[in-house]
RNA sequence: GGAUCCGUAGCUCAGCUGGAUAGAGCAACAGAUUUCUAAUCUGUGGGUCGCAGGUUCGAAUCCUGCCGGGUUCACCA
């Protein structure tokens, strides 16, 4: 049963039978000050009905008691109506979620999503943002999935233009033949070195030429390196062979390396596109637009599209030289999405500084009359910024993905020997532990926060395994498992249901939030935000904490009030570790 | 300058479809382990919810203006 729905529809009789009103009926949680579990405001209905707030608070508060059982007591304050449940409405809610073999999961609901993330560029490995932004994504097609959807996971990857070029050509030129292997580098990394190389040497060649008495404008331009990588990317735009050989080369080499840190951070696709075949597209569509009069073309002949009304501005569509641009390949690939797939709907994780390239995608698209337009959805999250400011390649402040993730698992190593509750683990299971609980702490970390703030990373200070952190769920998920062994081997079967018997507050509590669990779901799934799990999690875990630590279980001497604890806590190990589960976080079963 | 996002405790963040005395974690201090994992729990101190108006019985929450910060406004991607 549904607590809160039936509470709702008790009390809107009660209006309609005291009062004569139809009213909606909100309920909230009592807060911690006061004795309740829901709290009813009355004071909406004061003017209407010309009665003191009290006298209605009760008035509807004696009505639920004769005509309901949901109701052990209530008290009221001011406009307040405190309502707390009988005994009995806890343990029905616990057995229909006992019951529920899909509790927080929502019907299916025969519609797809799309959820774009990652996205790399294949000239550099990848960072501390790139890791929020792949979280993100991963988490949000769980949690959309959970809602009722099928999901398809797509990651665009960036392996075509100048800045490729750059790292090419710095190999061609400096590389003497490296490779991975002879390196020892994963293929990402050498890629991003000899990216970092082309820029040491570009920035010294404009040196010269400014020192020679060039503006900073037209050195930029004629540098020879920069004009070498142009060239070079006109020879892969016409397929030249060598051009092409290298440059599959060395993405190869970057793209061993990135799947080897999606799988070590637990991130997959179902499709993956490449921009190298979808740069083209969107070309067609630039005529359909000239055809139909949504797009114009200048005296140049370049061709734009009039967005003022939408409170946005003209904007490019097409180079006078007939090239494209940026959004040109993104009209394409976006019709080509929604024609790859029957989905309604589009997520693009993408950080916050296109906020504005997505109001003018979705505005053009809608020009355009495509149907799916209103499906489409821009999930902008904020930078991760450092103590000192914004992550800068150039200056060095870059925060390795694959560094950061080595130096979490070596973390997670030391504390846990401190602690060292892993006695009979062999190094393989301890290791797997360590990057649970490291990968834990990390994705907790990202994920916590709403996506569109922006958010302190401080790398002197370590990722915190206490209080509000993955490793304090993970932990208290151990904890109960830890309770459930100890019964187990005292050969304690529970039952499908459990049987009513008296009931702590604690406990009371602990089911109320678990009730909580699908509206967490739902409000995740709505807004598009992990963060909502996360929160979801650390309650559903404090709140455990302070139940361990007023009652116990084991040394419970009736066997029915032991068996419903263990069936109590048994449902929150499991609620924990679907909802971490969420958030691509595993829970181990001891730590 | 236009657009947009953010501003809550020393720090990092919840709360934001309006409700009671604004909550957590970290840090500081004081406690709890003969008892199921102390990566835990309990308590203390710490706040003009950026500022000023407005709407309302009631505003951190909604509206307007201002202040501070980020992002963006390329025939770059």
């Amino acid at each position: 049963m549904n607590i809160e729905l039936s509470l709702k529809s008790a009390i809107k009789q009660a209006l309609s039978a005291l009062f004569q009103i139809e009213e909606e009926v909100v309920l909230q949680p009592t807060k911690s000050d006061f004795e309740g579990n829901y709290t009813y405001v009355v004071f909406p209905l004061v003017k209407q009905l010309r009665k003191s707030p009290v006298d209605i608070a009760n008035a509807i508060a004696e009505y639920l008691k004769t005509n309901t059982t949901y109701i052990k007591s209530y008290n009221v304050v001011q406009g307040f109506l405190n309502l707390v449940l009988a005994d009995e409405v806890w343990f029905d809610v616990l057995n229909g979620i006992l019951a529920d073999k899909n509790f927080g999961v929502l019907p299916k609901n025969n519609q797809s999503v799309m959820v774009e993330y990652s996205s790399p560029n294949t000239n550099k490995p990848l960072h501390l943002g790139h890791l929020r932004n792949n979280f993100l994504g991963s988490s949000v097609a769980k949690i959309v999935e959970a809602n009722g959807y099928e999901v398809v996971k797509t990651c665009l990857v960036n392996d075509r233009g100048v800045h490729i070029c750059k790292s090419m050509w710095a190999y061609q030129q400096f590389g003497n033949g490296e490779t991975p292997e002879s390196s020892g580098l994963k293929g990402d990394h050498l890629a991003g070195k000899y990216y970092v190389i082309f820029d040491k040497h570009y920035k010294s060649e404009m040196a010269t030429l400014i020192q020679g008495g060039m503006s900073e404008d037209e050195a930029k331009k004629n540098a020879p390196a920069i004009k070498a990588v142009q060239e070079m990317l006109i020879k892969w735009e016409q397929g030249d062979e060598e051009t092409v050989a290298l440059w599959r080369k060395m993405n190869d080499w970057v793209f061993a390396g990135f799947n080897e840190t999606y799988q070590k951070i637990g991130v997959s696709f179902d499709k993956t596109y490449y921009e190298s075949n979808t740069y083209l597209l969107g070309k067609d569509i630039v005529e359909e637009g000239l055809a139909n009069g949504v797009f114009f073309k200048k005296e140049n002949g370049s061709v734009w599209i009039d967005l003022k009304e939408e409170g946005l501005d003209e904007k490019l569509v097409l180079r006078a030289d007939g090239t494209s641009v940026y959004i040109t390949q993104d009209l394409g690939t976006t019709d080509l999405k929604f024609a790859d797939y029957p989905i309604s709907k589009a997520i693009w994780v993408v950080g916050n500084e296109q906020d504005y390239h997505f109001q003018v995608l979705f505005a053009i698209m809608k020009k355009l009359g495509r149907t799916y337009a209103d499906g489409c959805y821009h999930l902008s999250y904020g930078m991760v910024e450092l103590p000192e400011g914004k992550m800068k390649s150039r200056e060095g402040t870059v925060v390795d993905a694959d560094d950061l993730v080595a130096e979490m698992i070596e973390t997670a190593s030391s504390s846990t020997s401190e602690r060292s509750k892993i006695d009979g683990f062999t190094q393989e299971e301890a290791n797997q532990l360590f990057q649970q609980i490291a990968l834990g702490a990390l994705k907790y970390f990202l994920l916590k926060v709403e996506p569109k703030k922006k958010m302190l990373f401080n790398p002197a200070e370590s990722i915190d395994f206490q209080g509000n952190t993955g490793p304090f769920i993970q932990y208290t998920h151990a904890r109960i498992c830890s309770i459930l062994r100890k019964a187990a081997s005292q050969g304690i079967v529970l039952d499908e249901k459990v049987k009513p018997v008296a009931i702590e507050k604690t406990e009371a509590e602990l089911i109320f939030v678990l009730s909580d669990y699908p509206a967490a779901v739902k409000k995740a799934g709505d807004e598009y935000a992990p963060s909502v799990i996360a929160n979801y999690c650390y309650e559903l875990a404090k709140t455990f904490n302070h139940y361990y630590s007023q009652v116990s279980i084991m040394n419970e001497p009736d066997g029915e009030i032991q068996k419903f604890r263990l069936a109590l806590i048994k449902l929150v190990s499991e609620t924990i570790r679907k909802a971490t589960a969420l958030l691509g976080i595993e829970v181990p079963n001891r730590m």
